[in-house]
DNA sequence: CAGGCACGTAGAACACGTTCTATGGTGGGA
DNA sequence: TCCCACCATAGAACGTGTTCTACGTGCCTG
């Protein structure tokens, strides 16, 4: 690394959940236009990737889309996969939104963490296309140094907490943690492929069941 | 695609346990030299990537080392992936005897799991850089039509059943599946710079206790 | 033996993520 | 007002996985 370049291309906060932001005097603010042509890529990756999945999310098009410069992009992310993780970010904070309006249905926790689980699946399913795209991104290895993963990880966790109230915390956070990697582990097995959106859905039922239900009588 | 080339990229089982080979008349045999030159490339592959982790497994210098064409490679494995994961079939396949050796340590289910996913992941730990590059092109889109992950699984699933032999059958299953996505899913982090090591296994460690000790007490 | 086919090889060519070079514009401090 | 640091741009260039072209070789069959 030679010459210092990219003045900014992490924005994001860290996997661990530590220290949040800058300390203080030095403000790394952005300016209007910044955060606008941020947005646009995003917007671009979304637009992209909904069509065409992946493969289609060209930087070069990208680009051409959000009507900036190819070099513009890096300096704003610092690779495809860390540009297609912040859109996941976005992505599923929208997700987590939609679900949490409605409480989720079922007698046990363990029905009601699948309710959650099912309808974030499906509305999955709506945006195939894009949803592979950010979940590969994802499992890449330069996704940033952040990954939406650990968003997605607190969108559960939030949604689980609630639902699990009862439990003992120890249990509830592992539990969650649990939860977590099958989600995670079924979504890249799906969006490669090897799995289908059944299988999915069969999967994290029979992880709830086994994992709650000993839990869940008081 | 209008040429059929590439004869038989795919020497492998199905992800899913369906049929097994090929039905009857036809045989699909391979020549020695076949075989041998298969060896060659999946040798290669280990080679460079001990030394220098995925980056440095370069189609070019696997043809190099292994003393065939680039195109040869691209007959017997549809992509780099494909190569890695089918390294990765070996390396599971040694690896799983040798943990197999011992009888796991621990008084209950629990830590007899935690003993045998801990000393898997030792293994793994000391070759960090092959480790990465073969658990990277496992979480690719095509690593081929199957996946080392399947060998995983089995592998888990194998040692699991053992351990978890006193449980009942469904419930047996259902764990072992979910230790399989916890596992899939630390060691991806881990492959990808975004969890340690020490953190993996405590995942796991505390994965195990929570799905098996609510089973584990007659 | 002739022909053909399946496979291997060498090397060029291609695709796409990423980086580099040279240039232009803009805003804030001397 | 001038200058400089910083950012954006256009476009070329590079690296590496993958594919294509052209050719050679050995084996099986008619």
């Amino acid at each position: 690394m030679p010459s210092s370049n990219q003045p900014n291309a992490n924005p994001v906060v860290a996997d661990d959940p530590s220290v949040a932001e800058g300390q203080a005097g030095t403000e790394p603010e952005f300016t209007p236009e910044q955060l606008e042509r941020r947005q646009r890529l995003i917007d671009a990756a979304f637009e992209l990737g909904a069509e065409g999945g992946y493969d289609a999310v060209q930087m070069r098009d990208v680009a051409v889309t959000a009507n900036v410069a190819l070099a513009t992009i890096y300096r704003n992310f610092s690779s495809k996969d860390h540009l297609l993780s912040a859109a996941m970010v976005e992505w599923t904070g929208r997700l987590r939104n939609r679900v949490a309006q409605r409480p989720p249905k079922g007698d046990t926790a363990a029905e009601q963490m699948i309710d959650v689980l099912d309808r974030a699946c499906a509305a999955m399913a709506r945006q195939p296309k894009l949803s592979v795209a950010l979940i590969r991104a994802q499992s890449s290895a330069d996704a940033g140094p952040v990954g939406g993963r650990s968003e997605v990880r607190r969108s559960i966790a939030s949604m689980g907490d609630g639902i699990l109230a009862h439990l003992d915390p120890e249990v509830r956070r592992d539990i969650v943690a649990v939860l977590g990697h099958v989600w995670y582990s079924n979504l890249v097995s799906w969006a490669n492929g090897r799995s289908s959106f059944e299988r999915v859905t069969e999967e994290l039922a029979r992880a709830c069941h086994v994992l709650i239900d000993p839990y869940d009588q008081p």
